[in-house]
DNA sequence: CTGTTAGCGCGTTCAC
DNA sequence: GTGAACGCGCTAACAG
């Protein structure tokens, strides 16, 4: 330790902000936590030993005292896919002003891989802990459940949450996806699909394209499965080209995917939408710069962990009367790549 | 508190395990922190007690004890753009297996929320802190100098590091990528650029862009400033055709733009190279999927991470030698979108 | 090798 | 309204 070790802005602790504005160190804590029962009068004075010492708070005692760290976890399955990234990014902006911090962990799209970060997690008495998805280890529900904290579950509007549920369903939105492939007069839709990880989201769309095609009494079996690359989107196209030339319409299950296809495409000389129509998931950034324009689903991925935010905050506060259950919906994007007749011009 | 009061996997602690264990409570600590000063026999009959008692450590409270949190701080950007999250990604499995937690926040690529992120973030008492560039406030290099604990800032090898650097030179790699449009046989070559905020890697590479320009005694000042989007790239290509018709290469400082600008080339009939040759930085996967596949720079952000975070725990351990400039290097990949002639077959 | 004890820095009772 | 004392759960230093 020492005067410099380690000790953030400095060694002073709150005894020398005391000493020196000549109240006690419970006084100097009151006015820290904006306690009611302090002296204009000797706010004043606290806050002025404080600048002068540059006095900087040791929240890990704090949280020790407090038994309540400020510190909430979040769980992703990788930070590099910018869908999940940006649930934390609207994380972060709507709990910053609160002074609450973001600790993050990546399952790698595996339960196992979960349920050993959540464990590690629960060990720093976070105050909160948000995890994507609702498919998770018997381990890791028991984990979460009796962890005393809030737990939100996001991305998917599934049955059965642990505790809270934040997200939209895939499965309706899969559906109305299919079923605009259908009304804009393709007769056969396929749709490409991921299962390299026990992923409800993934699952959930596979089910939505199904149930689109069985209300129609077509086959609902048109699907394939491919890694979630923009070279498994090209390669899936050119199987879908070898195997069922009667597809007209393909399904993506993400916009890497139809992006990759939509490449493929062009590489081959295919018309889309006339020969294919397509549609993506997710609303990436790129859906809406790819020739022809992707027509996709939006979800608003900030905005999902802003109201993320929002909840463990009112959570957090203590307040119980808190949804169980919040729907942010989605909305369908309708691009060039899934119209019929002559592109626009 | 009590029983089931947001203690983790229960209200059970230290004092509890040594009980059960019939030994004192700084054996259980020892056993917890892999002391060999312990018998055999004494250590299996912790690790029963821990075991049948179902504890977990509060790390907390280890954190307050032993001035050692077992945290590192992240500050990136923003947590959308790949580039930057795959670092944390390479920082988080490089960390995981020593028990080391990452706390994460956004700078918002202003040198003034980077202050406020690193203000909050060392009242937490991490272990390291990562912080990206080298461009920040003079009060952040302050709080981080007299920080007391590693500062590595990470991305661009700037001169002048606070403590420790590890990244590539944005600069040379600048130089090079627009060297190889001119030896490609172009003569008029552009550089699309942005400049919403303080960032010393897009400087430096415009800085690269110059320098290889005036060596080959060209004018070096056919840059333009647009959005870092795909609709920031699209509109910047329409800006050059209007503007300089001359130009036959363009180097965009990102792989954003440069796809948004073949997309651009797409719609409106333009051959890429044969009109223009492109190139653009980062080897996002996009660049190898877009049709003609761009030529880049190639980073390789996860193992930068993982090499921050090789440094980070070297530098916990109290290694004195560790190089305090490190070099990562980048890949200048050729593809179709800047060779000569005819396209490959 | 092991048990005991004194802090780590702060929040939160209590009396005053 | 304010100060003093205790405890949060753990590590580290000390005896033994």
């Amino acid at each position: 330790m020492g005067i410099a070790g380690k000790n953030g802005a400095g060694a002073v602790r709150i005894a020398d902000v005391a000493r020196h504005a000549d109240v006690g160190a419970g006084t100097v804590s009151r006015v820290l936590n904006g306690s009611p029962n302090v002296t204009a009068q000797t706010r004043e004075r606290v806050m002025a030993a404080i600048q002068e010492l540059g006095y900087v708070p040791n929240l890990v005692a704090r949280g020790l005292a407090a038994n309540r760290t400020g510190v909430v976890a979040a769980i992703i399955p990788v930070l590099g896919y910018a869908q999940h990234s940006e649930v934390i990014q609207g994380m972060l902006e709507g709990l910053k002003p609160y002074g609450i911090t973001v600790m993050i962990g990546s399952s790698g799209y595996s339960e196992e891989g979960e349920e050993r970060v959540v464990e590690a997690f629960l060990a720093r008495r976070p105050d909160a802990i948000y995890v994507t998805g609702g498919r998770h280890s018997a381990r890791t529900r028991e984990l979460l459940k009796s962890s005393g904290i809030p737990v939100i579950e996001g991305s998917n509007l599934h049955d059965n949450p642990i505790d809270t549920v934040i997200g939209y369903s895939n499965f309706d939105a899969a559906r109305k996806l299919t079923a605009r492939l259908f009304a804009s007069g393709r007769k056969h839709v396929a749709h490409v699909t991921f299962s390299t990880d026990p992923n409800d989201r993934i699952a959930d769309r596979l089910e939505g394209y199904r149930a689109a095609c069985r209300e129609l009494g077509l086959p609902d079996d048109l699907f394939i499965e491919t890694t979630n690359s923009f070279e498994g989107g090209a390669k899936a196209l050119r199987t879908i080209l070898d195997s069922w030339p009667e597809v007209d319409g393909i399904f993506f299950v993400t916009d890497v995917l139809a992006v990759g296809a939509l490449h493929e495409c062009q590489r081959r000389g295919i018309a889309v939408p006339e020969h294919f129509a397509i549609c993506g998931f997710d609303d990436l950034p790129i859906a809406a710069s790819v020739v022809p324009a992707l027509t996709t689903a939006r979800i608003g991925p900030v905005s999902m962990g802003r109201k993320i935010a929002e909840v463990i905050l009112a959570r957090i506060k203590g307040e119980a009367d808190v949804d169980k259950r919040i729907d942010v919906g989605f909305q369908i994007i309708e691009r060039e790549s899934a119209v019929l007749g002559p592109k626009p011009p």
